[in-house]
RNA sequence: GCGCCCAUAGCUCAAUUGGAUAGAGCAUCCGCCUUCUAAGCGGACGGUUGCAGGUUCGAGUCCUGCUGGGCGCGCCA
């Protein structure tokens, strides 16, 4: 299934190897100069080197041979030699009604589909989810989205930080809570009493602590995690009890984010595989010892960088730094999780490409991993990929906190949104023939469907201001807009069958006409853009794209008003968009109501 | 100190291997509801792409330097 940028690319490598010309230069795009035309192709500048001519003359003589007169009329030449292309009305057409007839909307699928993990999400079992998981749960969700439907295999791991000395700290807060774990009756009753909310206030404040210097603290945590690692039957029941309480209250948030996985494991997982692991990076002469820890140089010969000591002198070090495999206490870093992790996933996944969708803050520690991987010989390190993102500020450009300056969790920030979207429908009285189900549900579908395009429609790599009033706004660029589009088309559809009118072959004559149908033929090029780059935003300002030419075509083509074969192409050029503007929507993780 | 990232319209953000006149939304101003949902549509206004050089037919994009901001730099994750 090609796109029009496609098959004129194909006409025009004819012409150009006809004429003897390097048809690599033949490639058309859409133009960035409507007013000169709807595609361009900028080769004849390229050729112009090779072949010993001049552009201008290059580009006259393709306009010459132009041949595929059905597909585009003879291109016009402007500038130094840019070719500007105007397609059909009958290729136009054509191309809609391939789009209306294909249950993909036009998307082509991958030549050749790989096994791919993509780990997002990353809750950490005594902090609850709030809007710092946001980000990585909302894109993490939309990768895997667009990979499967690009024809990979795919599996989403949440990958739950339930592991790691955070474990260990919470179990000493609990210790000291209890005066100790000696009376058993009373460690039973605790555990059964036990709140998320309680482990999000505990954890906190014994980081505070431990980060405030108290060195018995931190010692006696990392004992704990080690016992815990170690296998103790008491440190694990205690962790088992704090890890339900916490995975029953996250599956909640993500499922009210419309986020989900495939696996739900977590650091703990691979675990058992970390002894084997260690045992074979000894095996391979991978491990040091260095300071009372266990390491794994990962940095290459050569690759060094200055560092400057707490003593004031400066010394040269390799770079990146080892990863701690095995800290002093003997337990587990998350790098040796990670690494294991990796392990278990070879194992299991047999993965052609592992994505990590986690914020751009811990490139460093990935690209020691994957080196570490890599040089273990557990995957090539081009099969590992992280996918980073900026962090989400609040209006001051400061990471986003609330008034009072914590941390908001994800629950609320949902149900801010949702109070915001009923004052909405309420303001332009939709509520009125709605049911209190009904209403609750468009209600949380636009909250999401704003939350999530406002995160989706930047790239993904800089930071974004969070301003929910902006996000839920009447006006412009925003979720509940594309979601407004997408039901008015509903209501059209509804009612054409109510008045039996059906759809029919679709002819393209209004300009308006054309400027949707060009719209929609450019969702397989947003579509690759975002596969090849690992980046929604790409499709989100195709939904929007598609979303605002709908909405011109809306305004200027009456649908049901028209009669005959008009109405008929009209009605199925509006099918055609509702099905894209709602897969569209779909591989950002955002659902559409039946009105609003 | 060393390294990575960022700097685009008053504000929030785009710009596919380097391509023509750098695009959207918001805000401001002007039009449009007796036609299918006006959470809409059309138009106007708005720019020395942080600064200075360089590479070439051509630079927001690549290179060097500078300024300003963010982040990271082994026993937290």
């Amino acid at each position: 299934m090609k796109d029009l940028a496609h098959a004129l690319t194909a006409a025009n490598a004819a012409v150009f190897s006809s004429l003897g010309l390097d048809a690599k230069h033949a490639e058309v795009r859409r133009s960035d100069r409507p007013d000169l035309g709807e595609f361009q192709c900028n080769g004849a500048l390229a050729a112009a080197k090779s072949a010993g001519k001049k552009p201008p003359e290059i580009a006259q003589s393709v306009a010459g041979a132009w041949n595929a007169t059905e597909l585009a009329s003879t291109p016009t030449i402007a500038g130094p030699g840019f070719l500007n292309f105007k397609v059909t009305p009958q290729a136009l057409a054509n191309r809609a009604q391939v789009i209306a007839d294909d249950a993909r909307a036009g998307a082509s699928v991958v030549e050749h589909p790989r096994r791919v993990v993509v780990d997002y999400g990353g809750p950490n079992v005594a902090k609850g989810m709030h809007v710092g998981h946001l980000r990585a749960s909302i894109i993490g969700e939309s990768v895997r989205r667009i990979y499967r439907f690009r024809g990979d295999q795919v599996w989403g791991d949440a990958h739950f930080g339930d592991w790691g000395f955070q474990m260990g700290l919470v179990i000493t807060a609990l210790e000291d809570e209890l005066g100790g774990f000696d009376d058993r009756a009373k460690l039973d009753a605790r555990l059964q009493s036990l709140t998320l909310e309680q482990l999000e206030a505990i954890y906190p404040a014994y980081a505070a602590k431990v980060k405030g210097g108290d060195i018995e603290t931190r010692d006696r945590a990392r004992k704990a995690t080690a016992a815990l690692q170690g296998g103790s039957a008491l440190h694990r029941e205690i962790w088992k009890a704090m890890r339900d309480v916490s995975m029953a209250a996250q599956k909640r948030d993500f499922a009210s984010l419309g986020v989900d996985f495939d696996l739900w494991l977590g650091e703990s997982d691979a675990d058992p595989l970390i002894p084997d692991m260690v045992k074979d990076l000894d095996a391979k002469g991978l491990l040091e010892e260095d300071q009372g820890a266990r390491i794994v140089r990962v940095a290459g010969p050569g690759e060094t960088k200055k560092k400057k000591l707490e003593d004031g002198t400066v010394v040269e070090v390799e770079s990146p730094d080892p990863l701690l495999v095995v800290s002093s206490e003997g337990s587990a870093m998350y790098g040796t999780t990670d690494l294991a992790t990796i392990v278990q996933r070879v194992r299991d996944q047999k993965p052609d490409l592992i994505l990590y969708v986690v914020d751009q803050r811990q490139a460093d520690h990935f690209e020691q991993v994957y080196r570490a991987a890599a040089k273990a010989g557990y995957i090539a390190r081009e099969q590992l990929e992280h996918v980073g993102f900026g962090t989400m500020n609040g209006s001051d450009g400061k990471p986003f906190k609330t008034r009072a300056g914590g941390v908001l969790k994800l629950n609320d920030l949902i149900g801010q949104a949702e109070e915001k979207a009923r004052e909405r429908l309420k303001e332009n009285e939709i509520d009125a023939d709605f049911s209190k189900e009904e209403f609750e549900d468009v209600a949380h579908k636009v909250a999401i469907a704003a939350i999530k395009f406002a995160d989706l429609s930047n790239f993904r790599g800089t930071s974004y201001i969070f301003d929910l009033d902006r996000f839920m706004s009447f006006e412009g660029k925003t979720g509940p807009y594309l979601l407004y589009q997408a039901v008015r088309i509903k209501s059209i559809l509804r009612k054409a069958e109510e008045q039996g009118v059906a759809p029919g072959p679709i002819t393209v004559e209004h300009e308006a006409e054309r400027a949707l149908t060009l719209a929609l033929d450019a969702f397989d090029g947003a579509l690759t853009a975002a596969y090849d780059k690992k980046a929604p935003h790409f499709l989100a300002e195709h939904a929007h794209t598609l979303a605002q030419a709908f909405s011109g075509f809306f305004a200027n083509c009456p649908i049901l008003p028209s009669e005959g074969a008009v109405r008929a192409s009209r009605l199925a050029l509006a099918g055609a968009a509702l099905k894209q503007l709602t897969l569209t929507l779909d591989l950002l993780g955002i659902d559409v109501p039946e009105r609003m």
